[in-house]
DNA sequence: AATCCGAAAATTGTTGACAATCAATTCGCG
DNA sequence: CGCGAATTGATTGTCAACAATTTTCGGATT
């Protein structure tokens, strides 16, 4: 194809800026579970619907699969990671663990400024659930979690969750939609209550369920796509179907939206020196 | 500097292979505490004494900085992470968290064989130990807590510590030698019979002591360095004297064994797809 | 003596071209 | 018509040169 032999535009954005902003991008699209586990990111394509540069995307893309939301095979490229029922359980676990430990010591020390937050958080969440706004529901619901680890305090456990957080659409693709991945508003709301009152165990057990809750959803979609396809969305099955050989991928057109408007890559940044 | 200008050898090792190759050894001299937090690592220096390509080290570093092991200031370079007091306290208390759900599990179903490897890796270190071949020894420590990650079976929780392993000697560095950052073999051996007893709670207590007193030494070993001086945010003002501008860091020639030994680096490997 | 300015050196960042590799297709041959 | 081997097209991997930035150092000025 010429198209693809065409070299990049002048205009091409380079630098850590655009890094960001392409990682972002795509950190994005899985979490909206625009991209399914399995497709493939091709760098040129990339770099010309990004306008970045090869050499940014290819950074953003090692640093992608440093934190596991991508493979990448030796002069086969990079694809969206595939999460086996095994992986799954252990992202599970680890959330538990962490999510626990964050919820006891935030339970002793929280603040009436951070149940403030809390609340005012859980009230957004609410809205955007009750107006159907499923995309800003599934963020601000991965934001409650994360904003538990923020006020918590330990950073080095808050960007560890927030990895897990990242790799969940990963394990709860089904392929057919919005469905899973996606916590109750009421739970978050009892979980609040419990921090409130300072009841440490309570918020845990609640968080612990709530979680629990979630991998049984999980597993059951699975089960289902798995048994029966649907037709509906037919461009998902598509390249769910695993293909054996180089997966002509559905196009990733239109999957991503790379002005960066979110900061939902998160951990993914190296540590920087502070400002100059 | 005339030299610095000459051009790489032709015979330079890129890849994969090679860049792995690379952050082993970088890794490594962190581990044995041959580079101070603070170092600076310039790119063609590390190029022309490994025999890597400037784009393998560069690679090399942007991975070792996202897993929090170097810091990368924009047209600055890159230097050893330097860690404050209170990053060091996190990983701590996340190491605690990790390592205590780790054992919980580990007591609950370790098999004969597993504690068969235990006792033997117990007794490798205490061999070290014994020999004086402190390197070794510290090797060994560090691998013992790996191994108890790895028979445990969660490999999301493994990755994690393994990364906070690799961070402690930043947080230990005392500029006086290796005191610090070393487990007794003695406290190694109680986890173990705890292990094999399936006292869960005794292997945890135990473990948790230990980091304890990891952390104590830690403490006193870095009031001593800095002698008075509130550790708020300069740490590594001790070695590198916290020049204003760029660090003329203690030569950093000979602190680097290019050939991989060991596996040291672990997790910083991207994931990658089966073999090929 | 201390400070400020500017040129030069050293270092990082980026580019475009090219080599290496892989998957798919086509061709040759039985 | 089937099957393996060479070919082709597309994609990733690497390099050496170039551009941009930062640091250093010498010298002039106060």
């Amino acid at each position: 194809m010429l198209a693809a032999r065409r070299k990049l535009p002048r205009d091409v954005a380079s630098g850590p800026e655009a890094e960001q902003r392409v990682v972002s991008a795509i950190v994005e699209a899985i979490l909206d579970q625009k991209l399914a586990p399995g497709a493939r990111l091709v760098e040129r394509e990339l770099a010309l619907s990004s306008g970045a540069s090869r050499l940014a995307i290819r950074n953003g893309l090692l640093r992608l699969a440093q934190s596991g939301l991508v493979e990448l095979s030796p002069n086969k490229g990079a694809t969206i990671a595939t999460c086996g029922p095994r992986e799954a359980r252990e992202i599970f676990d680890a959330r538990v663990l962490i999510e626990s430990s964050l919820l006891t010591t935030l339970s002793e020390k929280a603040s009436e400024d951070d149940i403030a937050r809390l609340d005012a958080f859980v009230e957004d969440e609410r809205q955007a659930y009750a107006a159907g706004r499923m995309q800003d529901a599934r963020y601000l619901s991965r934001g409650f979690h994360l904003l538990i680890a923020d006020l918590a305090g330990n950073r080095v456990l808050a960007s560890f969750l927030r990895e897990l957080i990242n790799k969940q659409p990963l394990l709860s693709w089904t392929g057919n939609g919005s469905r899973s991945c996606f916590c109750g508003n009421q739970a978050h709301s009892e979980i609040v209550r419990a921090i409130a009152a300072g009841d440490a165990s309570a918020a845990v057990a609640l968080n612990v369920e709530h979680l629990r809750e979630l991998e049984r959803q999980l597993i059951a979609d699975r089960g289902k796509a798995l048994g029966v396809e649907q037709p509906s969305s037919g461009e998902a099955k598509a390249i769910a179907e695993r293909p054996p050989k180089r997966a002509r991928a559905l196009s990733t057109k239109g999957a991503f939206d790379w002005r960066a408007k979110r900061d939902a890559a998160g951990v993914l940044a190296g540590k920087t020196r502070g400002a100059r």
